[in-house]
DNA sequence: TACTAGTACATAGTAACACAGAGTAGTGGC
DNA sequence: GCCACTACTCTGTGTTACTATGTACTAGTA
């Protein structure tokens, strides 16, 4: 992946995923094929992974196991109150930061 | 700085420093205080000077020295070519996420 | 049986970057 | 002499996304 995109998913992605799991509840291979047909193609699969041990370690998620009809069980991931409260957060600070961007990008024309 | 932010700032404070220097070249107290009046008012001072290290390391500034009245020399940085293109790219980098967690946050509302 | 592809999760090691904190230097005012 | 302000430098730390690799289960197919 390009350097660039990398160092801007840092804090980003994060927050990306939990926008998705918002929505409704999803596992990890279902997130990872999500972040691809939104565009992100070169998110790696382990990425993904070693984020939703992060963000359930955190409390942000509850998880379940589901039984697969082809492969190993699912890990089903779903926010809970905590996982709202900080996606909540999340939107207020890149909210502040991308109205920062928009100044500096509409100034710098 | 809450940890949220510093994530985020991750791969965008360059590109913030780089448009900064944009509209006009600029030494490192007063780019750190040009940040503080944009309201990034947690960014420390040496953050700013360790990214004005490596931009000028990569090639994206020309540097010159220049006496100041108060205090040691300052290092006035300017945007090269190299770094012109640089922030080009890092704002279409920008415009993809932004654009892809805008329709993320529309999308769960 | 052996293989391939697709599904699904996990982890060790690495690089990049913002931070905290401390330090060095120069000027001017009290 | 001491403090405040200006201006730059450096060392060590924590977080995060990446690469690379591995495990495990199912279905198809030759």
């Amino acid at each position: 992946m390009r350097r660039q995109m990398t160092e801007m998913l840092k804090g980003t992605l994060e927050g990306i995923v939990l926008g998705i799991l918002s929505g409704r509840p999803a596992y990890g291979y279902e997130i990872t094929a999500r972040l691809r047909e939104m565009g992100f193609s070169e998110i790696a699969e382990g990425t993904v992974y070693a984020l939703l041990v992060r963000i359930e370690q955190r409390g942000f998620v509850d998880v379940e196991k589901h039984p697969s009809e082809k492969g190993p069980p699912r890990k089903v991931y779903s926010l809970n109150v905590q996982g709202q409260a900080h996606l909540e957060e999340f939107w207020r600070t890149w909210g502040f930061l991308a109205e920062r961007l928009e100044e500096l990008h509409e100034g710098g024309r």
